[in-house]
DNA sequence: CGCTAGCTTGATCTCACTCAATAGCAGTGG
DNA sequence: CCACTGCTATTGAGTGAGATCAAGCTAGCG
């Protein structure tokens, strides 16, 4: 079943029965094509997306046309639960890449809402996880250097890709071009192709083809000043996401 | 009544009811000095508290000492509504200057939302406020030169003032120093202070012991690239937060 | 096989930082 | 009343991280 597990990143405190519940509440599943723009800032909107496969950003144009992530979603984010309350966006949510999303009516969250004040705190959790992270971001921007912030900008994705399965705690798939990862630090394609170089040279980590991989786990947390409270991931996770206690097998 | 219109700014949709629901759930009012840590990251809360007066600062602190600010209250927000559902903070609540704080316990809050799902969406609603603004820092800090992010800085606490009643428009106090400024623009206080002479020989703004006079509002409205579509005000407000009507009298 | 998107590297420039010094102003105590 | 302390604002000179401009390289793909 394509919704299966689904939810098991954030939401892994959800009882069985509080994940059918949402399950329950899908509409219908859709597919759209990298680069479509999937919710459009200040239109209104009567259904959330919850994202099951691909990448999707939030971001914010300039009226230069210059544009910047503000966001970047994995597969188990509720991506535009955000929507349900607000009912319309300040930022674009667009398809990174190909993506797979399940569609679910406000009106369906508003039954939940009346049925389970548990569930309904829960997503409200969910909410405010991406606004911790947009806070990690303002910090990561305010106060590491290029180098840092690539760092943790890869050590934050291998902590997400690890909470949900897609990453072994040391290699995972990031199929973002260095100019979508400049989008991401505010650096150049430029800049983060030498960033990149560094971190190479320096051992810490490795790309190929869309595929990551990080040598030096530890030295790259070091490095980043990479603390993954902010996640809000289970004790086990945080510590393998730092490299604090030993990978598995 | 201290808390009379305490709740006038962003939830400035509530009924009566809903006001006074809220008001009482208050269970008392406390005083904190400038300086004093309301809430430090990662301790459990149980209670949330809501700004009636003074200002209030969310910040990290990295771990080599130096700090950043990831957010600025004004009186009226529900400065730490997102404890009720995280019940630990990933960051630090701190006073910027003597605050007057009510303090609303979350078993309060969980009988509100036991109660009234439309309030509760409200509420919900006010934490993804916070989350739109930490969206629009990170677009300042990636995409807006220093002038700019100052600029954009000055024409956001203008507006929320202007929401709440405290600005007129174009003057308001602002009791924050130009390094206060700087921990919010990423910037050092030397370079805040260029720029704050810059603004003034533009004829922009200008300051004096902390009252701001924002001289010419379109101007720096148009340099910041200040649109406050994600304050979520309502129409007018953001007109004459923005200088495109005539402003009042 | 040519085209396009993405990656890589070099040279130059600039914005904001760092270091350093001075000035203003409030509070405090002798 | 004045010295002393501490905090904030101000201005100057030198420096450096990352941007910009420019060019070449690589690989997938119609």
């Amino acid at each position: 079943m394509l919704t299966k597990n689904l939810l098991r990143n954030r939401a892994a405190e959800l009882s069985d029965h509080e994940r059918n519940m949402l399950e329950e509440a899908i509409a219908h599943v859709q597919s759209h094509p990298a680069g479509h723009v999937l919710v459009p800032q200040g239109t209104p909107v009567s259904a959330s997306t919850l994202l099951i496969e691909g990448l999707v950003t939030r971001h914010i144009d300039a009226p230069d046309g210059r544009r910047h992530l503000v966001g970047v979603h994995v597969p188990g984010d509720f991506v535009d639960l955000h929507a349900y309350p607000l009912k319309k966006l300040d930022h674009d949510v667009g398809a990174l890449t190909d993506v797979r999303v399940a569609v679910i009516p406000h009106a369906s969250l508003e039954k939940i809402q009346d049925a389970d004040s548990r569930l309904t705190r829960r997503l409200w959790f969910m909410t405010l996880l991406d606004a911790a992270m947009h806070r990690q971001w303002i910090f990561r921007l305010a106060s590491l250097n290029a180098t840092q912030r690539v760092a943790h900008f890869l050590c934050e994705m291998n902590a997400r890709l690890l909470a949900i399965g897609a990453s072994d705690g040391s290699e995972f798939s990031l199929p973002m071009t260095q100019a979508d990862i400049g989008e991401v630090c505010a650096l150049t394609n430029v800049h983060v192709n030498r960033v990149m170089r560094e971190l190479r040279e320096l051992g810490m980590c490795q790309t190929r083809s869309s595929r990551t991989q990080i040598i030096d786990l530890p030295g790259l947390v070091a490095k980043a000043l990479f603390d993954p409270h902010y996640l809000y991931l289970n004790a086990e996770t945080a510590a393998r996401a730092t490299g604090t206690t030993g990978t598995p097998q």
